[in-house]
RNA sequence: GUGGAUGUAGCUCAGUCGGUUAGAGCGCCUGGUUGUGGCCCAGGAGGUCGUGGGUUCAAGUCCCAUCUUCCACCCCA
């Protein structure tokens, strides 16, 4: 009796060809984090369910993975992680003793319960990577994130990616000019945000099905719609003459948006968004996302905002932050997509092959070699017919076989085979040279 | 969560109006001697037809249930 080997629904093995590409981007990441001065931090996969709840907005309860452990006490009820956001304003109120501002990246898996579309690069377990400035108000701690993020999207090749930019407060705004109440900003904010999916005219009718005035409708439309450029926003400008706080939103948007062109971001890849919405409840100031007019389908690849509040909720006393997520997994699903292509099976670079006993010992003496030099070097594992280890070569991509039998040896020589092209040298065992294999 | 599909060999799929030992391509294994992969040739292994019921003389094929996976929406990474 063998037990059915499975997998839950949106959960899956990484195989070797799905490690290695994103290993590297992995690395790249790190790399580009460190970069711009953010430290490594690592949060547990399990929270209490109290830390988790009443911080993302309508869907949560359906959304968080609960842990039927210890339901008695509603106190130790745990949950599996739904961001790295809420953890990290967890992680901050628990440690006073950190200096600020405080600017950590947190690379690992959040769980979702909702339905996977591998397709959309959607799943239930998948790695988020964040990036946030905890402890500052300043606008530049806004635009470093973002800044990051397009430094990152760039180094990809993420053909023609863009950051839509909006403010909550400017979203406000336009609810409050349109006459509406202020609990009615998620809904009108959820609707406008399909802008670009559904058209003028589904937002229009969604809104109306959702029992605005046709009046009030209207008046979303013409101020979500009214043309806006980040060099010459004087139409909106005029419509919040009246209106101070979107006014001051609308100069922090501009503000970001010319410190995000000194830090070196191209301009085209940003745009001005009055549709964009984004449905976590935390956000509060600047907020962005990013899509590829390429892969309509595919959701967002990096998303964030200012949340002045969260840590707040925590600790007592707010304690502002900002800051985004990268989607690592969509990020690879889009690649994949846009750029098919043989992936690598092994890191290894060179395979010494064994199938003369007299000679064996010298074979693994070059594979140390090798290694030593730093190529990435495998032995046959099973000497025997040489046929066997180079087709096993040939399957794994190893792009180069050794081959150093009685015949090589005599004359202190190596046979380097190369995989690709078919053909064959044989040189000097003494001054082989590693650089050709790396 | 809403709506729609899907399930036959490891993978991609054929399988007629229900009818006898369920097929193909790819992949896998062995061989085409003596130290050489890919191409070619010859052979071979591999299937509870998702699962459970039902209809029928007879079910991969029809009906019901269930599970699985996929797609769109919702939301988002």
């Amino acid at each position: 009796m063998t037990i059915q080997p499975r997998l839950y629904n949106g959960t899956r093995d990484l195989l070797p060809a799905d490690m290695l590409p994103r290993e590297r981007v992995l690395a790249e990441f790190r790399r580009s984090f460190q970069l711009f001065g953010f430290a490594p931090v690592e949060t547990p996969a399990l929270e209490y369910l109290e830390i988790l709840t009443g911080k993302y907005g309508d869907d949560e309860a359906q959304l968080l993975y609960r842990l039927d452990y210890r339901n008695d006490d509603p106190a130790r009820r745990l949950a599996l992680r739904y961001d790295l956001t809420v953890p990290l304003a967890r992680l901050v109120a628990l440690h006073p003793e950190l200096p600020l501002p405080f600017k950590r990246y947190q690379l690992q898996p959040v769980w979702r319960a909702d339905r996977p579309q591998p397709h959309q690069g959607r799943y239930r377990e998948f790695m988020q990577c964040d990036l946030d400035t905890v402890g500052s108000t300043s606008l530049s701690a806004d635009a470093e994130i973002v800044a990051v993020c397009a430094d990152l999207l760039g180094k990809l090749e993420l053909p023609g990616f863009v950051i839509r930019l909006n403010h909550r407060r400017l979203l406000g705004a336009i609810v409050e000019l349109a006459g509406l109440d202020a609990d009615q900003e998620g809904m009108v904010c959820g609707a406008v945000d399909k802008l670009d999916k559904v058209g003028l005219e589904g937002v229009r009718r969604e809104l109306g099905q959702r029992g605005l005035a046709e009046a009030a409708v209207a008046r979303v439309l013409e101020l979500i719609t009214l043309p806006v450029d980040f060099a010459d926003p004087a139409a909106l400008a005029a419509r919040l003459a009246d209106h101070p706080a979107g006014r001051q939103a609308l100069d922090e948007l501009r503000e970001l948006h010319a410190q995000l062109l000194a830090l070196g971001v191209a301009g085209a890849h940003l745009k001005l968004d009055l549709s964009l919405a984004r449905g976590l409840s935390y956000y509060t100031g600047p907020i962005f996302e990013t899509v590829l007019p390429a892969l309509p389908h595919m959701g967002s690849l990096m998303g964030g905002g200012r949340y002045d509040g969260l840590v707040g909720m925590f600790l007592g006393r707010d304690l502002p932050a900002v800051g985004a997520t990268l989607g690592l997994d969509r990020i690879l699903t889009a690649l994949a997509q846009l750029r098919p292509g043989a992936v690598a099976l092994t890191p290894t670079r060179v395979l010494v092959s064994r199938s003369f006993p007299e000679t064996d010992a010298l074979a693994l003496q070059l594979a140390a070699r090798l290694r030593a030099s730093g190529v990435p070097t495998e032995i046959a594992l099973e000497p025997g017919k040489l046929k066997k280890q180079l087709a096993y070569a040939d399957k794994q991509g190893i792009p180069w076989v050794l081959v150093l039998g009685p015949d090589e040896a005599a004359q202190g020589l190596v046979s380097v085979r190369d995989m690709r092209g078919g053909s064959q040298q044989t040189l000097a065992l003494a001054g082989l040279v590693v650089d050709q294999f790396s």
